[in-house]
Order: C-alpha cells, then sequence, then structure tokens
DNA sequence: CTGAAAGCGCTAACAG
DNA sequence: CTGTTAGCGCTTTCAG
C-alpha cells in the first residue's frame, strides 16, 4: 500500500553529503546558508517530492500553524459565510482551519474546545453557544496563553478581544426606519436569550422612547424558536384589539415566518404592516414582498476576526491589551417596509 | 504570559516513583497495568490538568486523530450541511475536522491538499471544483495510502471510493414529473461542466425520449452561471416561437430566477409553466409558488462519508477495494409544477 | 558557511 | 506487572 516511504531531512543529508542541519537551513532560507548548497538540496527536495514532518517541526516549535473555530452551527447561512471568511484569511496565512460545532450545546462546546488544544490550535475563533453563560473554560484558555478572538456571539461584560457589530444601534435603526415609515406600534419578534439580542431589544425600545411611542410589553415576543411558533405568535399579535401596524424581527428567518402568517391572514404588507427583518439572508430576496434588514459583513466579520487573531499569534510579547472591533451594519430598506408615499 | 508549562509524563513519573511507560500505560488503560496503579495515575494526571501532547504522540504513531474536508466553497446551503454531518461523525469517533474551500478553482485545490497532508490528515473527504480534470494529485494521494472518499462532485470515470446521489434518475424522475403535469415542451437550464450535471442532463432527456417529446436544443440552457445570467435566458427562452411549458432547473437559485423572470413577464406558474429545481434550498419553500425540487440527504451524505472514511482508515490492510455508495434522493412536489387537475 | 549533538513528549519492543 | 531504551523527524544552540 505505503508505496514510498516518506522521505526526511535525513535522505537528503545523505545523498548530498551534509548535515541535517544544514538541509534544514537550506529548506527554510537561512541566511547562513551559501546560495549554491541552498539550490542543490531544494531541488533535490523537490525531485524526492520532500514533505517536511509537521508533526516533528510541531514538536520542537510548538507551533502547528493551526487555528481552530468554534461555531454553534455551521450549516448556517452567517455562520458558514463567517467561517468561509476565516478560512480564506488561514489559508493566505499558511495556516489550517479546524472547525466543530456546538449544537448550541455548553457541554459540547467545552468538549470540543478540549478537542481543540489536544490538537494545539495556535489560537481559536468562538461564537459562543446559547446556553453558554460561564465560560470559564474559555477564560482558562485566554489565561494559559492561547489566543482567543471572540466573534458575533460574544459573552456578556467580559474583557475580550472581539469582532462584533453595534446590536444595539443597528436595531436602533432599524426600529426608527419602521417609525420613519410611519409605524405608530411596532412589536419585537426574536429572542432575547443571548447578550446580542438583550442589545438588540433595548435598541429597540430606545427608538420607541425617542419618538415617544409606547413600549407594550404585550407586543415584545422573545419566544420566536421556529417558524411554526413563530406564526403563531404573529396570529396572536395581529389579533390583539389594537394590533402591531410595524414589527422588528431579530432575524430574516422570522421575519419571513411573520410576513407568511401575516399575508396568510390577509394583511397587506406594508401597507398595514412594515416589517423589517435582521441578516440579509438569502430568502429576504424571495420573500414577497422582499424583506428589509440589517446587512452584517459576516464574511468580513470572518476575516477580521483571523487577522486579528493573527496579530495576537505574532506579538508574543502580547500585554494582553483586550481590543473590540465593531464592524459597520447596513440597512436595507426592501419592499416589506416602503410605504409608497 | 503562560503561566504553567505544561505537565509531561515524566512530571508525573516523577511525582509517583514510576517510569514513564507505566504512566503512559495506565493513562490509556493497558491492561497489564495494576488497577491500584492506574487509579493513582489517573488522578494525579487530572489533578495536574494534564493533557496529553498530542504532536509527540502523533510523531511516533502516525496519527494525528485529523481528518481533512475539501469543498468548493463552505458557506452554500449544500456544502455547509455536508460539512455538518461530517463534523458530527468525527467527533463522535474522537476526530477532529480541517476545513478548505477550492472555491472552485484547480490550483487552490491542489494546495489545500498540499496543505492537508502537511497537516497529517488521516484522511480527506473531497467534492471536487468545476476546474477539476484532471486528478492525478489525488490519486498520488491514494496510492501513497491515504483514504480518500469523494463525495457529491466525484470526477468522472475513476474507481474510487464516493458517496453520491444518483443524478440521472433523479433528473429523469423531475422531468417526468413535469410530464406527468402536462408538460409539452420542456426546457434545462443549468450547468453541464461537470460529471454531476451531465447525468442531470442525460436524465433530463432520456425522460423526454420515453414520452416521446422532442429534445428541442434551443431549450437547453447549460450557462447559467449566476440570477442575471439566468433571467435572461428565462426570458430568451419564453420569448422563441414555441415557448417551454415546464422547466427543469439544475438547482433550486436557477429555479428561484427562473420563476421570478417568468412572473415578471406574466407567465402564470404553474398554469402556463412548471417548474422543478433541485437541492431543496430554504428558498424553495419561500418564493411564490413554492418550488418543487429534488430533496438531497446533503447532511447525511456528510454522515455516510465520514463513516466510510474511518472505516478505511481502520482497515489498515485495505485491499483498496473501492465502492461507491448511493443515497435516496426524493422528490418534493410543490405548487410550481402542481397543476390543478 | 557547515556540523555535532541534544532534545521536544510520547510509545513500544524487549527485558525483567 | 513495571522499567530500560531507543527512537519518531526536525530545530537549534554551540563549535568550529
Amino acid at each position: 500500500m505505503n508505496s514510498k516511504k516518506n522521505v526526511t531531512i535525513y535522505d537528503l543529508a545523505d545523498e548530498l553529503n551534509l548535515s541535517t542541519s544544514t538541509i534544514s537551513r537550506a529548506l527554510k532560507d537561512h541566511p547562513s546558508i551559501a546560495e549554491k548548497t541552498r539550490r542543490k538540496v531544494k531541488k533535490l527536495a523537490t525531485s524526492y517530492g520532500f514533505v517536511p514532518n509537521s508533526m516533528a517541526a510541531s514538536l520542537r516549535n510548538k507551533k502547528t500553524k493551526i487555528i481552530g473555530v468554534i461555531a454553534p452551527q455551521i450549516n448556517r447561512p452567517f455562520h458558514s459565510s463567517l467561517i468561509s471568511g476565516i478560512e480564506h484569511i488561514a489559508k493566505a496565512s499558511g495556516y489550517n482551519v479546524l472547525i466543530s460545532q456546538s449544537h448550541e450545546q455548553f457541554e459540547i462546546e467545552k468538549g470540543n474546545i478540549q478537542a481543540m488544544i489536544a490538537s494545539h490550535v495556535e489560537g481559536l475563533v468562538i461564537s459562543i453557544s446559547v446556553e453558554t453563560k460561564d465560560i470559564d473554560h474559555i477564560t482558562k484558555l485566554i489565561e494559559k496563553g492561547i489566543p482567543v478572538i471572540f466573534v458575533d456571539r460574544v459573552p456578556e461584560g467580559l474583557e475580550a478581544d472581539m469582532v462584533v457589530i453595534d446590536n444595539y444601534k443597528a436595531a436602533f435603526e432599524a426600529t426608527e426606519h419602521l417609525i420613519l415609515q410611519g409605524s405608530k406600534r411596532i412589536a419585537y419578534m426574536g429572542l432575547s436569550d443571548i447578550w446580542l439580542y438583550q442589545e438588540r431589544l433595548r435598541g429597540y425600545k430606545d427608538a420607541l422612547k425617542k419618538y415617544d411611542l409606547t413600549i407594550a410589553e404585550e407586543l415584545i415576543e422573545t419566544n420566536c424558536l421556529d417558524a411554526e411558533i413563530t406564526a403563531e405568535l404573529t396570529r396572536k399579535c395581529l389579533d390583539t384589539k389594537s394590533p402591531p401596524d410595524g414589527i422588528f424581527a431579530t432575524s430574516d428567518t422570522i421575519g419571513v415566518s411573520v410576513i407568511q402568517a401575516a399575508k396568510a391572514k390577509g394583511v397587506k404588507i406594508p401597507d398595514q404592516l412594515n416589517v423589517i427583518g435582521f441578516n440579509n439572508d438569502p430568502i429576504s430576496r424571495i420573500i414577497e414582498p422582499n424583506l428589509s434588514t440589517i446587512s452584517q459583513p459576516e464574511y468580513d466579520m470572518g476575516v477580521v476576526a483571523a487577522q486579528h487573531l493573527f496579530n495576537k499569534i505574532s506579538e508574543k510579547n502580547g500585554i494582553a491589551q483586550s481590543s473590540k472591533i465593531q464592524l459597520k451594519t447596513e440597512l436595507l430598506a426592501r419592499g416589506s417596509s416602503l410605504r409608497n408615499s
């Protein structure tokens, strides 16, 4: 099966009557090697199809050229694009990317992190699960000197490196947009279990306050777990005595369910109900009317997170100065919220 | 920064006045170690927070407990679900997953494979890029004894392990479905550059033949590269003297563009035009009318591919018997193709 | 500019 | 049941 055994620097050394140190140096362009020798070595190496054994190198240098990514779930548009961005930068820097998903479960997340450190990743990009409140398992990593960058789903109130958007501001703007389009009674439909959603909820409320609109608790639904539930909650909401004329949904998935449920009841969008979502998922451009949304630069968030991580990795001196990078979102006004004026 | 240096089995051995071999054995439940010693060792190990250095172990055993996945692009519903399935099984087997994307480019794919073998993955799951015709770089791997499983995008005419669907049959059934719904003149809109699409094209043609319908070359579009082009081609197609009354699209993305373009022209779907897509993407359930489609078990394809790979990895004796696993697809008939009878 | 030698941390004969 | 020993392949002082 294994036809030719792997060639090592010993084989090259023998062949050229040089020492392994010289081979090693020549291969990585060490300045103190004669140009001639270097070429000779490299030529032989390629002709032998020599591939350095990274495990041996890792064992010496404690560098694996691998970074890890832990996401709640990789088959979701947002996260897969995020990972795509990370992978892109990593490869450009000669790194490979190890990926695992927590499936939104705390225990799995902990296990994944263990597995990652067992694989000696040089750094980690983490988007925490909804269940993750206690982050000792992560702070321990950081103390141990392994660079960690949080992205999107960041833990509450921790001084750490992170790449995020301004969820408060984005939600504020989304809500304000509905108001400017004429909505007077706006509902919030989504979740609130993690910090990012709490920020959106806060932004929503503050926008209402700014325009002296009432914050009606009965119009705040924080339990939109799936399409079915969302549809049900939408119906309930629209059936109240004073139904909303605007809805801020914390995701496009939810926004789309809202539109579908509303349309099924004969509610005209946007004439009777303005809707805006969040994420700029592909589905937002398919639903009719097209769903207005907040677009997040998910791919770029991955890119920036990876770049940031590599900075941390290279600056060994690291005076552990933690920074928070905030990327811009964009409000995309589409049919679901643009009233014909 | 690095507070406590990593503990090694030497530290444990010293502490307990045992040899490193005993520690090593105790830790992995080697049968020939006294129950008592084993417990003692394990207890100390956990109390020290000992984490075995996988690089050292790898260097000895040539096992990294890492598999690689190469996909054209990870931020697409199909591939991200596929990867999700692979990751799931890998973790269950104690493996980590290294991921990279070829961005549909042959050279990048080659580079990724190099990087993977440099990271000493124990096996690979590959979905090749559209550009990949020559697969020497991969057969070389296989000869070298590294197990490879192809999935979905498989190279043409190679005896290798693969997990696929029956693209011919699925396309045949999709086309037949349109015929049974009353379509007499059916167009093919999609691509044809890789084998998988050629199979779909073949299935489409054979279905037409079976029902004695003419295969009109002017109704076969194999260049639907993006939404814009697809819309344009759809318009062109519908403007011909004898326009189609049915369209088989090789992906839901294309199918959705077709529907949008047709609706914009005032063509009634499904009354005047039946449409069916492929993949069961989320968007297929958002477009109106909902797009009929062929659902592929992408997550399961990942699961099966990973299981298959682990089989290959464990059976070192490997009489390299290559197998092709075919998973079932399902035709989901929805509004875009169901004529009110 | 090149070589000798030690060692990264773990494993597995082989020998008690 | 436990210990001795010799590496896995590479890097890196320290000496020339």
